[in-house]
RNA sequence: CGCGGGGUGGAGCAGUGGUAGCUCGUCGGGCUCAUAACCCGAAGGUCGUCGGUUCGAAUCCGUCCCCCGCAACCA
């Protein structure tokens, strides 16, 4: 963020722990990465967007063999509906990668012999509790009374296994000597502090490689070994960006601006993906964003748990968009938040319907009504009122970029509500409606004009986080945004958002509400 | 004393030395353009505990209590 701009930003989220589609929690990530991605391209860069599926894990094997079928097909599968749900949420990537991908396995298979090359990997013994029910090395943290969970009748084994070791304690200097130059590698701090100490704790070399497995890609120059998870599923941001065929795509986009991923996988990406990069020789991401869980009700939610919010009745409840900002703005991207269905409807109905829904309907309506839809240039600011809210579209749009680049997403939008209640204040205390009453048509343009330019940034602000809404918004206004449905084109966000940056003058279309009232389903008990 | 995060009005949060702010909710008032939406005002907090530093602490230091995550190969 502190380096020499560029053009070009890419940014990945993590790819996603398979399964036949995606709870909420994952098009959380998603969505989140995919604001962050908009504001980018309206800001002018030349984005790329990779987000994906880690295929290559046990449990594929294992479940496709319960269900007698190749876990090829049924990982295909998996993947189309995880497309299909990022479609419908408008997560607007430009790669759905998959570990399986070709390009991916030739990668991955070039990462482990950069590492070979460079003396990182040896043989060396894994040993831990093998749990037979699903062929698994299963961690202490993921043993319950002494069994597996999933398999409690079964006695695990104490089985140990040659595989193939990555050297990470060669880079526990370079690792700190990273971190001192470059803290904010690693978002926000928090999370950091924990990389931290885990590095002071010291670090450990982790192996590479699994035996006795048919899925996988396979170790170079030992065709018993798979590729082990980590050092497959974090090649997949290099693959994204053309590693290792194609050097020109590579050469702009690597290194990559920003990984998203979640807190639980900091370890991975702040300590060992920087270790293997220097292994190969390649330069360092610029930065590893972690983001907070959703929480519901106080859990995270879970399957068992029985208080998953599935994405489906999400969207029935508040449609895509309100989905898309409600998450963003309920949640703090840097750190946990907690969900309620309540709260989730009480944010939406004050926030979107209310707010910003209502403001923009009522501004169009009267403009309709009282002008024919024709709206004057704007005023000068010779009123002190008229002033007051575009210094409030300023700050609000200053506060948005700050929370922007720091990508806490939710402070972003919390700025461009700060713009939605001046707007509504001002409709207050210029009452456009009594203006009318007393004929005093002038003074009625302006300040209708005022609100729509109002209308018109805060359509700009929120086109990240509601993408199509966004796009209502500014064609009930009358001016279409110059960009297109994954917000490229366009003068830029500078431009977009400077007050009063258009001629003036447009004609408004039709007012419809953008964001219906919704209310928590009463058979919802909680 | 394993590591990290957190404990602020009913709920969710902001606030890192100078008499506590925001959103929601509640109560009262106003308006009528609008999706019964909007605007204004009010009530409500000894800022987890105990002790210390300071002219002065939610904010710095120390003790203790409680909650959450992590603890190495699971996304």
């Amino acid at each position: 963020m502190a380096d020499a701009p560029r053009d070009s930003y890419y940014l990945t989220t993590a790819i996603f722990y398979p399964s036949p589609a995606p709870p909420l929690h994952s098009l959380f990530e998603a969505i989140g990465a995919d604001a962050i991605v908009r504001y980018h391209r309206l800001l002018g860069q030349d984005v790329r967007f990779q987000t994906g599926m880690d295929e290559h894990s046990a449990q594929v094997e294992l479940l496709a063999s319960q269900n007698h079928i190749e876990p090829r097909p049924m990982v295909d599968a998996w993947a189309d509906s995880w497309r299909t749900a990022f479609d419908r949420f408008e997560i607007s990537h430009d790669r759905f990668i998959r570990t399986t991908d070709p390009d991916h396995v030739r990668a991955s298979i070039e990462m482990v012999k950069r590492a070979q090359a460079a003396g990182d990997i040896y043989k060396g013994t894994y040993a831990g509790w093998y749990c037979p029910g699903d062929n698994e090395f299963k961690t202490e943290a993921q043993i319950v009374d002494g069994h597996c969970p999933d398999h409690p009748t079964l006695e695990l084994q104490w089985l140990e296994e040659e595989n193939y070791f990555f050297r990470l304690s060669r880079y526990q200097d370079a690792l700190e000597q990273l971190y001192r130059d470059n803290p904010f590698f690693c978002e926000p701090e928090h999370f950091r502090n924990e990389v931290l100490g885990w590095l002071r704790e010291g670090l450990r070399d982790f192996s590479v490689s699994r035996a006795g497995s048919a899925w996988g890609i396979p170790f170079p120059d030992d065709p018993d070994h798979r590729i082990y998870v980590w050092f497959d599923a974090l090649t997949n941001y290099l693959t994204g960006a053309g590693f290792p065929d194609d050097a020109e795509s590579f050469a702009r986009f690597w290194p990559a601006d920003l990984h998203v991923i979640g807190k639980n996988i900091t370890r991975f990406h702040c300590l060992y993906w920087p270790a293997m990069l220097m292994s190969a020789g390649l330069e360092l991401p610029k930065q590893v964003f972690a983001h907070g869980f959703m929480l519901l009700r106080g859990e995270k939610m879970s399957k068992t748990r029985g208080n998953v919010l599935d994405p489906d009745s999400a969207v029935e409840l508040f449609g895509v968009d309100g989905v898309r900002y409600l998450v963003l703005r309920e949640i703090p991207f840097d750190r946990d938040g907690d969900v309620t269905l309540e709260g989730l409807v009480r944010r939406y109905n004050a926030d979107l319907a209310n707010d910003l829904g209502n403001l923009v309907n009522r501004t169009i309506s009267m403009a309709a009504r009282y002008l024919e839809g024709r709206l004057p240039p704007l005023p000068d600011g010779a009123a002190e009122a008229d002033a007051e809210l575009r210094a409030s579209a300023e700050a609000a749009v200053r506060d948005y970029h700050a929370a922007m680049l720091r990508h806490h997403l939710d402070e972003a939008l919390a700025a461009m509500n700060t713009l939605v209640r001046a707007g509504n204040g001002y409709a207050e205390s210029q009452a456009p409606w009594s203006l009318n009453k007393e004929g005093k048509a002038e003074r009625l343009g302006q300040v209708l004009a005022a609100m729509a330019e109002a209308c018109r940034i805060l359509g700009h602000l929120v086109a990240p986080f509601t993408p199509g809404t966004a796009r209502r918004l500014h064609e009930q206004l009358g001016v279409p945004a110059p960009y297109d449905r994954r917000g490229s084109g366009g003068p830029g966000l500078d431009t977009l958002l400077a007050w009063g940056s258009l001629p003036g003058g447009w004609t408004v279309g039709a007012a419809e509400p953008l964001f219906p009232r919704t209310e928590l389903p009463a058979e919802v008990g909680a």
